[in-house]
Formats: C-alpha cells, structure tokens, sequence
DNA sequence: CCACTGCGGTCGACAATGTCGACCGCCTGT
DNA sequence: ACAGGCGGTCGACATTGTCGACCGCAGTGG
C-alpha cells in the first residue's frame, strides 16, 4: 500500500493549519483553507477532539491545538537521545561561556530547538524549546547545512528571506560560507537573523560521523565579538563541548 | 457521520504508544500491543512518518515519536490564553514566594503542566512543561478536582495509587478534603506525592467563573511549613496569583 | 420583526479508501 | 546452513471515510 493514508494526512494538515494560525479557527475555514467538505473536515476534527489533539472553545465553537500535543512533544524530548546525552555539557558550556546556549536539529526545511540553557544568573528568559531557527541564516542552521546533504537540500537554491543586512541570502554565498565552515569546524552567525545577536555554533555527530544536530552559543554582540570577531575562547569552548556531545553518543550504546 | 475516524485514533493510539513505551518500538511490537495486522500498523506508521509525528531508527528500523510534535506542542503553549496571562503573574509569584511555581490544566485522568517558573537563585532544574502529576495528592489536582465536576469524575472511585504515607488513596478521604477545600478557597499537599515536597494551591476561573486551571509554589517541606502548617504567608500570596490571573482573564476579551 | 446569511453540525448514499493476511527478502543468532 | 524473526509489500475485498445537501441556530440589517 505505497500511498499515505488520506485521512491522516488530513488531519496531519489541519493541525498544522491550526499551529499556524495564531487565533482559534472555525469548521468552515479549516474546511475551505484545506479544500475540505465541511462534513469531512468536522468528521477528522471531531476525532482530534476526542482524542486530545484539538479542543473547542465551547461558546465560539472554534478549534484550537489540544494538550495531548504538549504531553506527546514533551515525550518525544523524553526519549530522545541527542538531548539526553547533551544536558549535562550544554550546561557546562553556558555556564563556562556566560551565554545561552542551544541545541537544535534539523527538521523540514529549518532547525528545531530541542534544548535551551538560559544564559546564566540573567534575567527573565522565554524558553524557546520547540521553536524553529532558520537554516541560511544562524550558527546552528548553516552548521547542519554545511555538513548535512539533506540540510543542504531541504535549504533549496534561494534566494532566502532577509533579516537584517548581514543576511545572506544567495546560495551561492551560503554555500561558499558552508566550505569556510568544513575546513574551520565551526561557525559564526553575527547579527544574520536579529540585530545586536551573535552566535557560535559546532556540529554533532554520532558513532557513525553522521551530523545528528548542532550546538550554539547566542548572545549580545559586545560580549560574544571582540574587535569585530567572535572571541577564539568562545569558539574552543563550543567547540570542544560539541566534541564532547559527540564522543558521549558514541560510546553509549546500551 | 457520528463515529470516530478509525484510521485516525488508530494513529493516536500508536502516537500513545510510543510516548508511553521509553524505548523505540518495532512494526510488530507496534501492530500486535495494538492487534492490528502488520500492514495496517504500517501503513499508519508510514503516513506518520511522512507527516514527522514519528520518526524511525535507520538501522534498526524502530519507531520513536517525530519532531513535529515537539513544535505543535509548542504552537499550543503559544495559543493558549490561561498561560499567556498567567506567565507575568507566575513569575511575580516565584519572585515573592522564592519558590518554584507550576501552573496546570485538567488533561484526561491528571494535571497537565503549561507553565513551570523556577526557583529563584537555585541549582539546576529539570523543565517540566507537558509532563503530568495525578489528581488526587498534588495541589494543582486536588484543587481540580473540589471545584471541576470533569476532573472528580475522572478521578473514578478508587482507591488510588499510594506514593507517600500520606497519600489519600480513598475516595471518602478526598472528598472530604475537597469539601474542605471549597471551603477555605485554596489547598495544600504536603509529602503527599513526594517526600520532603510540600505545595500550595489555589484556583483560576475564567469569566463565567469556570474552572480552568490552577497555580501552586512547591519547594522543600523545611522551607513551606512551618510547626507542622504551610505558611500563612505563601498561602496569601498564592491565593491572591490565582485572584489576579483569574481577573485578567476575565477582563481579556480581545 | 422578519427574511437572510453565515455558522457548526448531521445524514445517508456511494465508491474510494483503508484494511487484512499471505508473502518477500533480509538479517541474526544458533 | 538453517530457522525464526524482523520490516516491508501486494492485491482483493468490503469496510470506511467522503461528499454535498440539509438542519437548526444566532446574529444582522432591512
């Protein structure tokens, strides 16, 4: 049976719709967004209901994404192994660096934070785990890319959305960057994506030197750069707690 | 078309699955825990694979859950008014009260957790958004459970599982302890789920003055109690957080 | 006050769709 | 070399999801 199953795929699109959408969606918008009949479209959102995936607000009538997702997203962090096996060294390295620190790998055509290390003793901080970064753009993004083919794919031939002016946005530039970063072993992501941020990033790789995700440190420009390049301590430090991450997933194999 | 989508809860059913099981799990074992034919289980497999609700192990061929639902578990967190609203309020509260704040929702047979501000000035602390605590020996559920009708009828009968020595495990016990609670408009649950842990909670209501969620600080039993009481002063302090988040919810019709 | 329009939700006929169980090739442990 | 398990495929079958018309309701503007 080499096709996907139609009304999966449905309801797979629905949620997605309603994670996109910031505010709570009606029957009939899903139904006419997704090029539904309203009785099928209420017939995949009823079973969502019931299932915990989406809740309706009883007095609008309008869906929005339900808890089991956040049980479900916090389960797969559970059993993830990259995560697991980095905790302890992201921690280090945020508190050896004074920085926040990410983890992220890559999914669909960008990067998934798996994990977030406030910077240390600062101040109130949004926890950014489950959010997506860009891939053409930040240190962990233009990491994988430069090691991961399907990173590399997934990014496309551009042109890519700009952020600010250090953006870049040809592939051919990006790509130029990625051989920099092969023959470096890390890169730097200074004020690419948001004005006044730079970062550091350094691949992770399992047993096999597959790139299974990317490390980063982020923070205000004036303490990660000095004299207009990010600080050489900062990079070893990244660096090494990315070899760090990346020997631990070797050795544990249970 | 009044009955659920087969295919559907299928899919749930398996998402289910792998969150519970901690580690991956194989075609057969997927498709004989829930008897369905191998086929079938791979096809639903497949499709959530497509979608990236479930990812598998390329060299043995296991499942695990996908990255996807990290990211609409997120989506959730961001839609979601109670913990929006509640966020300033929660963190003031750690603040006033030095200790770690939960904020939780009824979800199926337990407290669902949307919101965990850390303790002020502390050691390392393990996020728990999107994990579960039970019903009826937590403040957040026993709060729940006094003043939700859904949340005591999903609590059942009992008995109900023992952690401490001070867990309430009988119904009658419960229930006269949520008679107790509506009475005096907050609760507390001390050792009851975890030695030396001790909480305080109190109630969120929307508008119409349903009940919608719940707040608690939580921190070592030396530092909540005093002479064998909670302090008076945290319980002010979290009664009156759940008194402002359940005003600003109220006054919040954008 | 009442058409009127939009909503969420239901219904039943139809056939497209997902399901089933046998089968395949591969790897692993014996 | 074999047996047994694995993940995965295939095609026939009928169950199952889909479609579009329909319903009752709430809000609205004449």
């Amino acid at each position: 049976m080499p096709g996907p199953i139609q009304s999966l795929s449905r309801a797979a699109a629905i949620l997605r719709l309603l994670a996109g959408g910031e505010r709570r969606l009606g029957l009939s918008e899903v139904a006419t967004a997704l090029d539904l009949a309203k009785g099928t479209a209420h017939g995949i959102l009823r079973t969502l209901q019931q299932e915990g995936f989406v809740e309706q607000d009883p007095e609008s009538g309008k869906y929005q994404l339900g808890a089991e997702l956040l049980r479900l997203g916090q389960s797969y962090l559970d059993v993830h192994e990259l995560r697991a096996r980095a905790l302890v060294w992201a921690d280090d390295l945020a508190r050896a660096a004074g920085e926040t620190v990410y983890l992220g790998v890559l999914h669909q055509q960008g990067v998934l934070i798996v994990h977030h290390v406030f910077r240390p003793d600062d101040t109130r901080q949004v926890l950014e785990v489950g959010s997506m970064q860009p891939l053409h753009s930040t240190a962990l993004g233009k990491v994988l890319v430069a090691y991961d083919p399907v990173a590399r794919g997934e990014l496309g031939d551009g042109p890519y959305e700009s952020y600010t002016l250090r953006t870049l946005t040809e592939a051919g530039d990006v790509d130029a960057e990625c051989a920099l970063i092969r023959e470096r072993g890390w890169t730097d992501s200074v004020e690419e994506t948001w004005e006044g941020v730079a970062s550091i990033g350094a691949l992770i790789q399992d047993r096999r030197r597959n790139p299974v995700g990317a490390v980063c440190i982020s923070g205000p420009v004036e303490r990660v750069c000095e004299d207009g390049f990010v600080k050489p301590s900062l990079v070893a430090s990244v660096r090494s707690a990315a070899r760090a991450i990346s020997r631990d997933l070797g050795a544990g194999r249970f």
